[in-house]
DNA sequence: TGGTTAGATGAAGGAAGCTTCAGGTTAGGA
DNA sequence: TCCTAACCTGAAGCTTCCTTCATCTAACCA
C-alpha cells in the first residue's frame, strides 16, 4: 500500500542530459511493450530494461521501484486520452446537448480504442500498484471539464450537471471496457459507438426536461 | 497465461467427508476475508489457510495453486449475482420495456453493492489469475438471459436485442464500478441508481421506436 | 586537456511466498 | 476392534525477482 510520499518523490532523479531523457523514454515505451507482449505477471524490471536497451541499474536511477514505473506508464497513457477529451469539452462549449454527447462519446471511444492493446494491458496494472489513484486523478480532472461544458449547454438543465457528468463517465467507461474485452473490438466498434451515442443523447434529452417516460 | 486444461482439473480433489467440505468452505470464506482486509498484494496462501483455521497443506489438497483459489472465490461471488439477475429476467418476461429496465438495473446494482467491499477486492483479482475467463463466462450467461427477456417485451423492438443487451451490460458494469469506487458508495447509491434507471429507460424507449432525437 | 558531474552497468544480496511431501490423525466400515 | 482411506500438518525446498552499489564510461566546462 504505497503512501502519499511515494508519489511526491516519484521520479528518483530527473533526466538532465539528452541521453538520459532518451533512456527514460525508452524505458517507458519498453514497459508498455513488455506489458502487451508478455503480460503483467511476467513483466520484470530486468526484462523491461533489456527491452529498452539499458541495464536494470539505469532503470532504477529514474524509477525508485517497479510500482512507480508501472504508474508512470499508466499516467502517460491516460494523459493522452484526458487531453483529447478536455479539448473536445472546450470545443463544445455553448453547443447543444446533443452535439456535446455525440462529440464526447465519439472522442472518448476513439482514443480508448487507439492503442486498445495497451489499454487492456493497463487495466490489470491499475488494480495493482495503487493505479487507482492515477485513474481517479484523471477521472476528477475530466469530470470538472465535463461539468463545465454541460453548464454552457443551449438547453437549460433540469438535472444536476455533477450527476450527469458522473453518469456519462461511468457509462463510457463501462462500454469502452466491454468493447476492449470483446473478441474482435474493431468489428464491434462502429455499432457500439453509435448505440452509445443514441443512449447518451436519449439521456441528455431527459436531463433537459425532454419527454421523460 | 493459464490454459484451458487448468480449469478442467480445477478442484484437485473433491471433498467427500463432511469435515473436508467444511474445510473448503472455510478456505473460500477466508480468501474473501483476507482479500478485503489486507488486499490482494498481501494475500498469501499461508495467510488464507491460517485464517481458515487449517494448514497450507490442506489448502493445496483442494486447490492446485493460488490462482485456482482466487478464481474459485471470484466464481462463487459472481454466481450469486448472476443467479439474482437471471431470476429477475425470468420474472420480467412479457412485461413492458420500462419494467424490464427498472427491474434489471435495480437488481444488478443492489446485489453488486451488497458485499461491496468484496466486489471491489475481487475486481483486482479478475485482472490477474485469468479471472477474465470467469467474468466472461458469467457475462455470456447473463446476456443470453437478458436477450431472452427483451424478446418477450410488450413493445416491438426496432433494435437488435443482442446489441441492446450488450449495451445494458456495459452500462450497468460501468456505473456500478464507479459507484463502488466512490468515496462513500452508500451515500451515492440512491441517486445514481435512479439516474441509471432514467438513462436505461430513455434508451429502451428509443429501441422500441420511441421518440428518438 | 583535466576535472567534475551525469549517466550506465550488471553481478549478487536478500526477501518473499508458492508448493511439496513425508509423516501424523481421524472417520467409517468389516 | 482393526484396517483402510480420507484428511490434515507445517517445516523446508526452490524459484523468482526486486533492488543495491561499487565501478566504469561519457559528457560538459574551465
Amino acid at each position: 500500500m504505497p503512501a502519499a510520499l511515494e508519489s511526491v518523490i516519484e521520479p528518483r532523479k530527473l533526466p538532465i542530459q539528452a541521453r538520459s531523457t532518451a533512456s527514460v523514454d525508452a524505458i517507458l515505451q519498453a514497459t508498455l511493450q513488455v506489458l502487451v507482449q508478455v503480460g503483467k505477471e511476467r513483466l520484470t524490471t530486468t526484462r523491461v530494461a533489456a527491452r529498452a536497451g539499458v541495464s536494470v541499474g539505469t532503470l532504477y536511477q529514474y524509477f525508485p521501484n517497479k510500482g512507480s514505473l508501472l504508474r508512470a506508464a499508466l499516467r502517460q497513457h491516460m494523459e493522452e486520452i484526458a487531453t483529447a477529451v478536455e479539448r473536445v469539452c472546450e470545443e463544445q462549449r455553448g453547443q447543444s446537448l446533443e452535439a456535446m454527447g455525440t462529440a464526447l462519446v465519439s472522442t472518448f471511444l476513439k482514443w480508448k480504442m487507439k492503442d486498445g492493446k495497451e489499454s487492456v494491458a493497463l487495466y490489470s496494472v491499475s488494480s495493482d500498484v495503487d493505479g487507482a489513484a492515477v485513474v481517479q486523478e484523471m477521472t476528477i480532472r475530466l469530470k470538472r471539464e465535463i461539468v463545465a461544458m454541460l453548464k454552457t449547454a443551449r438547453e437549460p438543465l433540469t438535472t444536476d450537471p455533477d450527476l450527469m457528468a458522473e453518469m456519462l463517465q461511468g457509462v463510457m467507461a463501462g462500454v469502452s471496457r466491454k468493447l476492449l474485452e470483446a473478441a474482435n473490438p474493431a468489428a464491434e466498434f462502429e455499432r457500439m459507438q453509435r448505440e452509445l451515442v443514441v443512449m447518451t443523447n436519449a439521456y441528455l434529452k431527459v436531463c433537459a426536461g425532454g419527454s421523460a417516460q
